[in-house]
RNA sequence: GGUGGCGUGGCCGAGAGGCGAGGCAGCGGCCUGCAAAGCCGUAUACACGGGUUCGAAUCCCGUCGCCACCUCCA
């Protein structure tokens, strides 16, 4: 049985889908504001990873993740830019920003979502929305006679149901009342339209020209994606409140049913704090994504349970890479049985998984659980490879048997994980170029290769050293096996 | 003031009443011409003080420290 750890239940409970053998998932996606940062990176791989399982389970998925592409901030930074004598239009720097997103979660192997529908293309949804709570009586225009409509929390007496908040005890909002709200508390639906911003960012609406708020945005999109009731709500540990509150709030005041289940994902800190624009930490995945390889930064930020707090230290990347590499390693030591292991690409096969990485798995997706199993697994090939001899063929002797189970649910474990090396994914982008000039260097290789192995041959402990060493300052390490020396980029 | 979370060995990071996950770094050994890789071995870890229990890092009470949210944020 599947466990999820519910934020709104605050426990752990059985997941049971609304539909059998059908999964529908609404995560929120980022504001297209500024470039993705590790933050995103590891909210996104987090329930790419609850995707993949599901799949694997033999679910249908269906995976809708928002794009917030109109907005307070997109405005002001497309304002920026003007004063700045830019003249990028705010649609312009949200598609730009947009494309470095998925530019980014293809770096890391995150799949693309079934839908990925955009705020601006769903206003019809929203107003709709809208209307309907202004008809049940949970929703106002302003006072002040403005496009404003506001959402009555008044009228809503589950409101902080989500975070366990009550209205009373919350920090009373910093400017009072000024734009014709009942309550501090009540939050835009509907914003006016305002002089000094663009008229290409407002919507005609029975309320007058405007834009939506963020947190309607969420709600119309999900009903439009996934209908009035949904298996799971996902979205960073800082959108608990208020957004996901108020998207709750407005869903089930319209009378949807809305998520059945919330799941948050944990922050990524850099000494010990969160990263914030306003405290200049932030870990930019082009900046990282230089640092170390993509795959290295998915196992990075996997490692980690993705409820828990990351750390992001100096040394990370590299402990990160490190841990991996034994990893390669042995995918590269197996190579002599490609037949058996290249046969599996691609597909998760949920029966050659062990069992312990099935049961970390289930228990609310318990990443560092599985990768301890794909590190014994490792650890079991290596012994079962030094013990036989690497020049052992599978299936011809009695122990060989066991090794092609163990290389079995090693593929299969990272398959689901999305972290096998040789998956086509992180093989793409190799061009034929690229494959003449590696072709190339590998020709060079070979034959320094083997010009150490004659020195060696002959004792020419000096030579053949040299030639190491060489190689090593040209970033190539090499290895001696029983079966001939291995070589690899660093 | 309210809400939620966290404090685990040099570092990262699981677990959650009873044989010390896993990785990185370190040390010893095997292997190797030497390395590297791999394998084997190697740690008086669970913030502090009480309590419950045959037994607590895990449960309860208290103390201290840290973080997040209540304003935009994955």
């Amino acid at each position: 049985m599947q466990r999820i750890y519910d934020s709104k239940l605050q426990q752990l409970v059985d997941f049971v889908t609304l539909e059998e053998g059908k999964v529908g998932m609404y995560v929120c996606g980022p504001t297209v504001q500024s470039s993705p940062h590790i933050g995103h990176l590891r909210s996104a791989l987090a329930y790419d990873l609850m995707r993949r399982w599901f799949t694997a389970q033999g679910k249908r998925v269906t995976f809708v993740r928002n794009v917030t592409d109109i907005d307070d901030k997109i405005l002001d930074g497309a304002k920026a830019l003007q004063e700045q004598g830019n003249d990028e239009k705010w649609w312009a720097l949200a598609y730009r920003v947009e494309r470095e997103f998925t530019a980014a979660y293809d770096a890391l192997g995150i799949l693309a979502p079934t839908y990925e529908p955009r705020a601006t293309a769903n206003i019809m949804q929203m107003q709709e929305l809208i209307k309907t709570l202004i008809e049940r009586g949970h929703a106002y225009q302003a006072a002040d006679g403005s496009a404003n409509v506001y959402f009555d929390t008044q009228s809503w007496p589950e409101y902080g149901a989500l975070t366990r908040q009550s209205l009373e005890q919350m920090e009373p909002a910093a400017d009072g009342d000024p734009l014709g709200k009942k309550t501090s508390t009540d939050f835009a639906l509907w914003k006016a339209h305002k002089d000094d911003e663009p008229i290409s960012a407002s919507w005609d609406s029975p309320w007058g020209r405007g834009r939506p708020g963020w947190h309607i945005e969420c709600s119309a999109m999900a009903k439009r994606y996934l209908g009035d009731t949904f298996d799971i709500h996902g979205g960073g540990l800082d959108l608990r409140f208020p957004h996901h509150e108020n998207e709750m709030a407005q869903s089930n005041a319209a009378g949807d049913g809305f998520a059945k289940h919330w799941i948050h994902n944990g922050l990524v800190n850099t000494g010990g704090q969160k990263m914030s624009k306003s405290l200049g930490n932030s870990l930019f995945a082009q900046d990282l994504l230089q640092s170390a390889k993509p795959i290295v930064l998915r196992y990075f930020l996997i490692q980690a349970h993705y409820r828990s707090v990351l750390e992001y230290t100096a040394n990370s990347l590299q402990e990160a890479a490190s841990a991996f590499q034994r990893i390669e390693s042995v995918l590269q030591r197996l190579e002599p049985f490609d037949e058996t292991i290249t046969s599996l690409n691609g597909e998760a096969r949920v029966e050659d998984l062990p069992e312990e990485f099935t049961q970390a798995m289930l228990d609310d997706f318990g990443t560092p659980e599985a990768l301890a199993v794909v590190h014994g697994t490792v650890t079991a090939i290596n012994t079962a490879l030094d013990a036989k001899n690497e020049s052992l063929l599978v299936g011809r002797e009695s122990g060989s048997a066991q090794l092609e189970v163990l290389m079995k649910q090693l593929v299969a474990m990272l398959d689901v994980l999305g972290l096998d090396p040789r998956a086509e994914h992180w093989r793409a982008g190799i061009s034929s170029e690229d494959s003449k000039t590696e072709q190339a260097f590998e020709t060079l290789v070979e034959a320094l290769l083997t010009e150490r192995e004659e020195a060696r041959a002959n004792k020419n402990f000096v030579r053949s050293d040299e030639i190491r060493d060489h190689l090593d300052g040209a970033g190539i390490s090499i290895e001696d096996h029983a079966s001939g020396t291995r070589w690899s980029v660093k």
